[in-house]
DNA sequence: TTTGTATATAACCTTTAGGTTACCTACAAA
DNA sequence: TTTGTAGGTAACCTAAAGGTTATATACAAA
């Protein structure tokens, strides 16, 4: 992976660990200390460090403060664009599906 | 990245790069030979090899044979979940956004 | 003011990504 | 049956991923 990749290829690159992606739904009922976020994991501390740093290049979540913690929330707008790029493909996938301006022509 | 993932995490890293998704957007439009799918970018053929096996892996591409052609085709089964878990967060960053069984209720 | 806890950073290691050039194989056409 | 074209494989390189342990920093509490 060479870095400063496109922002789309950052934040793929974020999801494309079950680690980083465990870390997200976490977040997603609320924010988390370090600790808290590491606590499912077998790996030492710096690793899941290194994990939220590529989260955070990704701009998929950002770093609070409070006395000696560094509380993590959500900032889930980058997959925004992931999710739009994905969908774009759903027709091969979803036989049955329409995109919308097929749809409005049917129903009206 | 530590080969050998799960399913998801191959085709999330599969979509980690410009490159391999200018490919399955290609395909999208119907299958295409290595040399077509190579024609857009500046890269030896054998590196364009290489992305090619990775979409391979994760199941997002299939190879045929015609002659001394290798046409490929896409296989977009495996971005059903990439976009199930993208969408997961989509109430974060749509606002208005409300769960189907919360939209029934409303509706109803 | 020591001690414990939360977190980040440094230095290191092994494996892989992602590119290169050189070479090999398969097939079609002349 | 040589020759050209499509494509794959091998060997190599550099940089980064993703882990480790050791160390540093920041703050709270005793």
């Amino acid at each position: 992976m060479r870095t400063a990749q496109d922002p789309l290829s950052r934040t793929f690159f974020a999801l494309a660990d079950p680690t980083r992606r465990a870390v997200l739904t976490r977040l997603a009922h609320g924010a988390a200390t370090v600790k808290e976020l590491s606590a499912p994991f077998r790996m030492s501390g710096p690793a899941v460090s290194k994990h939220l740093r590529v989260l955070e290049r990704a701009g998929l979540i950002q770093r609070g403060r409070a006395a000696q913690w560094r509380p993590r929330t959500l900032e889930a707008t980058p997959l925004r664009e992931a999710a739009a790029f994905a969908d774009e493909f759903r027709r091969f996938w979803e036989p049955n599906y329409a995109p919308l301006d097929g749809l409005l022509e049917v129903e009206r």
